[in-house]
DNA sequence: ATGGTGGATTTTCCA
C-alpha cells in the first residue's frame, strides 16, 4: 500500500501534473494539501476516473486539503472537532482500505514571533489533541502533510542559514515533536539518520536551483503502521520538473496489514 | 540585496 503526501500549490493550476504523477505512481492513498479552490471547484472527475475516491475540504483561494484513495473514504472527519477557533480548511481525516489517515496543512507562520507563528504553535498543539483521540481509536494511524516545521538540522540542507529561522525554530520543533508524542513516529527516521531527503524549496529564493532544500512534508506512523513500512521516497524530479509545485510528494511503502 | 517567484484574486494577500 503507497500513502502519499504533497502540498500541489493549487490543484487546479496542478491537475496535469498531479494526474501525469497518479497515473504512472499509483498510490493507493493521496493527501493534497493547498487545494485552493473550493469543494465544487475541485476536479473530482479525473480522480474518478483513475480509480480514487474523493473526500474534500476545500476554502476559497487559501488552504484546502483533500484525501484521495482507491478503496474509498470511509468516517470523514473535517477540521479539528470541537475546536470552534478552528476556522480554516487545514485538517481532513478518513479510513482508507483499513488505515486511518490525518492529512493536515500547517499553518506557515511567516516568521518567528509575528502572529501568525503564535497561530502556527497553538494550532500544533491543538492538531496533537486530534492526533491523540485518533491514535486512542485506531492502531493503524497516518498522519500526514505539510507540517511546515523540520525536525532538526538534518532535515535542513543550508542550517546555518536557517538558524532558529521560520520552519526551524526551537518552539516549532517542539510543537512537532508534541505531535509525535501522541503517538505516531517520522517514518523516514527508520530508514536513515543522514542529512535528507528534503521535500520544500523557495520559490522566491529560487532554493531549489541553490540546492536549499527542507524537510517540511512528513509520513507519521503509529508503531503498528510503522513496523509495515518498507520505504519513505521523495519523488524530487516532480519538484524538478517546470510548473511544478514547490513542494515535492513523499511516498511511504506499507506491506499489507497482518 | 528585506529582493526574489508563483498562485488566486485582485491591484494585494499568502507562501
Amino acid at each position: 500500500m503507497l500513502v502519499a503526501t504533497w502540498n500541489v500549490n493549487s490543484i487546479r493550476a496542478r491537475l496535469p501534473a498531479v494526474v501525469k504523477w497518479l497515473a504512472l505512481r499509483r498510490p493507493d492513498v493521496v493527501c493534497l494539501q493547498e487545494i485552493k479552490c473550493v469543494d465544487e471547484q475541485f476536479p473530482c472527475e479525473p480522480f474518478e476516473d483513475l480509480g480514487y475516491a474523493c473526500a474534500i475540504f476545500g476554502q476559497k483561494t487559501y488552504n484546502g486539503v483533500a484525501i484521495l484513495a482507491k478503496a474509498g473514504v470511509e468516517d470523514v472527519v473535517r477540521g479539528l472537532p470541537g475546536d470552534p477557533g478552528d476556522v480554516e480548511s487545514r485538517v481532513i481525516a478518513a479510513t482508507a482500505g483499513g488505515l486511518r489517515v490525518v492529512n493536515a496543512y500547517v499553518v506557515n507562520g511567516r516568521q518567528v514571533g509575528h502572529e501568525k507563528y503564535h497561530y502556527k504553535l497553538s494550532w500544533l498543539a491543538r492538531l496533537a489533541r486530534l492526533v491523540q483521540a485518533e491514535r486512542a481509536a485506531h492502531e493503524q494511524l497516518a498522519v500526514v502533510g505539510d507540517f511546515n516545521v523540520t525536525f532538526d538540522d538534518r532535515d535542513v540542507a543550508r542550517p546555518e542559514a536557517w538558524h532558529e529561522q521560520i520552519l526551524c525554530s526551537t518552539p516549532e520543533r517542539e510543537a512537532l515533536a508534541g505531535v509525535v508524542a501522541a503517538g505516531v513516529a517520522d517514518s523516514v527516521r527508520r530508514f536513515t539518520q543522514d542529512k535528507g531527503p528534503y521535500t520544500w524549496w523557495d520559490f522566491k529564493t529560487r532554493g531549489f536551483e541553490r540546492g536549499d532544500g527542507l524537510r517540511i512534508d512528513h509520513v507519521l506512523l503509529s508503531p503498528e503502521a510503522l513496523e509495515r513500512c518498507e520505504r519513505v521516497d521523495v519523488d524530487v524530479e516532480v519538484r524538478a520538473a517546470s510548473g511544478a509545485s514547490d513542494h515535492a510528494p513523499v511516498v511511504a511503502s506499507l506491506r499489507d496489514a497482518s
